[in-house]
DNA sequence: CTGTATCCTTAGGGATACTG
DNA sequence: CAGTATCCCTAAGGATACAG
C-alpha cells in the first residue's frame, strides 16, 4: 500500500513518489473545500472513489501524517478525518493544479469568480487554511 | 497509454488525470531545470526511467501539447524534445511540489539557496520561462 | 453506516531485445 | 545512439462480499 522506494533524492521526485497517485490529493481537496471529514462523505464524491481504495488512501495519508484520525465523540463506531500542518502545506499544490486544469480545460465546473480569488488571494487562503486547524 | 477516462470536470481531477503519474513532471523538470532536449538525455535522469516508458510518456505529452517534437537539423534521426507555453504553465505546480518535498524531507538534495530563490522569485522565474521558450 | 478483505482485471512499469 | 516492441511482473483499482 504505502511505497517507500523513493527513486532519487530529487524534492519532486520525493513528493510524487508520495501523492503522485490520482486519489490522495482528490481526499485533501474535500477536506479543503467541502469540509468533509466522514468516510461516507468521501465516499459521495463526484468522482466516485471504491470503497477499499478510499480505506487504502485514508491510511496511506494518515501514515504520512497528513490527517489525523480520532473518534467521533457523538458517534462512537466513526471516525473524524482531519487536516494536519503537513497535509494543509499541501494546498499551494492543489491550488497551481486547479488553476492549470481550469485554464486548459473548457469544461472545468469551477465558477470564474472563484479561480479568480484563487489566483488573487493564493497565499491569504493557505494562511486562513492554517488558522482554521489550530 | 492516454488515459481520456476523466473522472470528473473538477479541474484538479482534470489535471491529476492527465499529469498525476510518476513520471511525466520529472521529464518536465528536466527540460526546464536541465534544459534537457534529447532521448538520451532523458534517459540519463537520475530516477533512471525504462526507455519504454520514456518513449511512452513523450508519445503523451506531445498528444497534450507540453512538448513540441523536432527534427534536429544537425543531426537526421535524432529529435529535439521542447517545452511549449502549456508545458511551462505546469512550472508553478512543479515549484509546490519541490518546495514541499523539500520541507518534508531531510534528505532533499536541493541546496538552501535554491529554495529560497524559488520562495521569493517564483512568479519571476515563470515569467522568464515564459520568456526563453518564444 | 463505517469500514475491511477478497477476488479479479487492467494499467504501470522494469528488463531487454530489436530496428533504423 | 534514438527509439520501439515484447515479455512479464507488480501495483492500482473496480466490484462486491463481509464484519462491527
Amino acid at each position: 500500500m504505502k511505497k517507500n522506494n523513493c527513486r532519487s533524492n530529487c524534492p519532486l521526485s520525493i513528493t510524487l513518489d508520495i501523492i503522485g497517485d490520482k486519489w490522495s490529493l482528490l481526499i485533501i481537496r474535500d477536506m479543503i473545500f467541502m469540509k468533509k471529514k466522514y468516510y461516507g462523505d468521501f465516499l459521495n464524491s463526484s468522482e466516485k472513489i471504491a470503497t477499499n481504495i478510499l480505506s487504502n488512501r485514508l491510511k496511506s495519508l494518515e501514515s504520512h501524517s497528513f490527517i489525523t484520525k480520532t473518534k467521533d465523540s457523538n458517534n462512537r463506531s466513526k471516525f473524524i478525518y482531519q487536516l494536519s500542518k503537513k497535509g494543509v502545506d499541501l494546498f499551494p499544490i492543489l491550488l497551481e493544479m486547479i488553476l492549470w486544469g481550469d485554464k486548459y480545460n473548457d469544461n472545468s465546473s469551477l465558477p470564474s469568480e472563484f479561480i479568480q480569488k484563487i489566483k488573487k488571494d493564493k497565499d491569504k487562503m493557505v494562511h486562513e487554511l492554517l488558522n482554521s486547524i489550530n
